[in-house]
DNA sequence: CCAACCTTGACACGACCGTGGTAAGGTCGG
DNA sequence: CCGACCTTACCACGGTCGTGTCAAGGTTGG
């Protein structure tokens, strides 16, 4: 059967099986499957899963944040867009408070906060 | 006094009060203040607001996507980590199914797949 | 001075995220 | 064939997003 089960590569990336479903779901990691439907993980798959745990963990972003950038990565039309609004704040870059956006988005896990404390 | 209040600005602009408190807090567009603390609504922010929900309608994207836009746009190391991680799928590109992270996406709001029907 | 407007803070609410669980049924390998 | 595992489909739950509303108090401008 040429690689892991769903509960075989829970148990080697972290995840849980409700969470490698849940993954798929959002596009970011998708496994093949047996005759059968079976969700069979290579070690490709295992190897994005881990690395997906890490970048979630060590910069606190969510896994939808993941899938929107994901989401811009294929759209450049909605890319361009986004980032032509965005840098029409240059205008007057003076008033930009860094610290803004930053606790708003920090703000959806207070880990880091509570980190830096 | 040189520019709207946030009354005045939402009529022009289509956002309620309630929105434009909200997205200042989110640091998308940031009105000066009175010295007695009163929300100031300059030509630039005016033309942002109605920019930003042209931008928010048009593709479907939320605030919170916009401000993780300006996130990433700000710490260029974490758009780095997510830019290579997603490149990693580009191993296998053909496995790719481009309907999956956006029937994800598009469960946010369904207003897209009604407006498809 | 005063009416009209603004401020922040709070509660509320439906929708969605991330996650766990469970039930009913199909697949795997020996 | 059969036990162990997998599938999908649901319910649940705390947390966040986007939004409205209301209360208590300060600002503005004539």
């Amino acid at each position: 059967m040429q690689g892991l089960t769903i509960n075989e590569a829970a148990g080697t990336t972290g995840w849980s099986a409700r969470m490698l479903r849940y993954i798929e779901q959002s596009g970011l990691v998708s496994p093949e499957r047996t005759a059968g439907g079976y969700r069979i993980y290579g070690a490709a798959e295992l190897q994005r899963l881990r690395t997906l745990k890490e970048l979630l963990e060590s910069f606190d972003v969510a896994l939808s944040d993941v899938a929107f950038t994901a989401r811009l990565a294929a759209d450049p039309r909605l890319q361009s867009a986004i980032e032509q609004w965005l840098s029409a704040t240059a205008e007057r870059p003076e008033d930009v408070d860094p610290g803004d956006w930053l606790r708003f988005e920090q703000r959806k896990h207070e880990r880091l906060l509570l980190d830096a404390a």
